[in-house]
DNA sequence: GGGAGTTCGTGAATGTGTGCACGAGCGCGT
DNA sequence: ACGCGCTCGTGCACACATTCACGAACTCCC
């Protein structure tokens, strides 16, 4: 009965079980059981899907049960690497590093902001959400002894890179990006992604599919020098 | 000559469109070609992937010499809707809804934000990002005449169906959802959602998996009230 | 104890996305 | 005018993801 060496978990399953995670913590006290069909229907999925997602992890459910919540509850974060808290470091004090520390959904969940940094010696000395900003130079000393592996760059799109350069310079190894630009680290760093201007233009693209879609829009027969940069 | 109805894009080409446009919309003035081996370097993706995904715009690059950068923004702008702005309704001035009003990405790519509403009188009248806060339930005089059919939900999780709600009665049909929760709405208006703690917890996994992983931890024996809910 | 009803776990089928490899077309230099 | 080198467009094979369908296992009730 001893732990098998844990397979893998497909990303698109990773990236649901926070969301199952999310709805089985928010469940009314008294439900200990609950079936895969009932949550699918709260996480908006197929049921099927729900299931084989829950597969991955080992937990078993139970034949005509359903699966026990706390029980899945408990395997779903220790599957995530939620068994304790990952603090995380931001770079960039600006409109979106302020939102984001002071925002409580990041502690609440497990990631408390141990530190924020900027390199604007202004921003410096500023207490957001509880923190105070430091120096960008001082990175290291903000991390020394805390263990800080996640960072989250929330400066403009021109010093994305160079932030990233100095989440990895002092071991930062799974890096969140707000900036609109394409960074580039070392093999062994995880970097996500978020883009809301990004978001909108997916949704963009489906409105316009919605209503009537191609007009026969005339393109530009010269085709030098037509489009708006 | 004349143009085919259009064929469907691959979701996931849908989702890469946006950051091609960036790159090319960011090029040095001087380049007016662009080969799909440069572009994939700069958006950090296989060559012939970028090859594949311009391929559905039926716009054509030149074998030999590459894509025209200028027309290129140009097909990718037009497939993607971005021909005109499409003015958003945010819901929700807390931290978020300020920190979204006050980044200028949005406007800036074709977003402007048009309105923003709050049921909290006390937010209503503040001013943020030029745009005065509006009570939730002036929704409809807020966008009437704008054409507005995208809103950002920027509220509270609690809040957050009520939200949905409010943008599908006065006509939205494209949401972004912020707020941790699960969005009930008709078929034909699309939701698109960004978690933050979701995309956190991904990264939690991998951290998770990279270090040593899987200890042998000795699940609860007896399952009942074992795990920190 | 046995049958009815429920729900899991998973094989197989289908759909979606990725990446290679190569033919076809274009420009340039001679 | 012709050949060479470059780069696009795409068929094909493979990987990944979703969904269906069904046997297996469990509970409950008589």
């Amino acid at each position: 009965m001893s732990e098998r060496p844990r397979r893998r978990i497909p990303e698109a399953t990773v990236a649901r079980l926070p969301e199952y995670l999310r709805i089985l913590s928010e469940l009314d006290e008294g439900t200990d059981h609950l079936s895969s069909d009932r949550l699918a229907e709260l996480a908006g999925v197929n049921a099927a899907k729900v299931r084989k997602d829950l597969s991955y992890l080992g937990s078993y459910g139970t034949r005509g049960v359903g699966y026990e919540v706390a029980y899945l509850v408990y395997q779903i974060r220790r599957e995530l690497g939620l068994t304790h808290d990952w603090p995380v470091v931001i770079v960039g004090a600006g409109n979106l590093g302020q939102a984001l520390a002071n925002y409580g959904g990041f502690s609440d969940r497990g990631f408390p902001v141990a530190g924020i940094v900027d390199i604007d010696p202004v921003k410096v000395g500023m207490v957001i959400g509880g923190v105070r900003v430091r120096h960008a130079d001082d990175l290291a000393a903000v991390v020394r002894g805390r263990s800080i592996s996640i960072g989250v760059i929330a400066t403009g799109a021109a010093a994305a890179q160079d932030a990233a350069d100095r989440l990895v310079a002092v071991g930062v190894t799974s890096i969140l990006n707000f900036a609109p630009t394409v960074l580039s680290v070392p093999r062994g760093v995880s970097v996500r992604k978020v883009d809301l201007a990004v978001e909108l233009q997916i949704l963009s693209y489906h409105e316009q599919r919605r209503s009537g879609a191609s007009l026969t829009i005339v393109p530009p027969a010269d085709s030098s020098r037509s489009a708006t940069a």
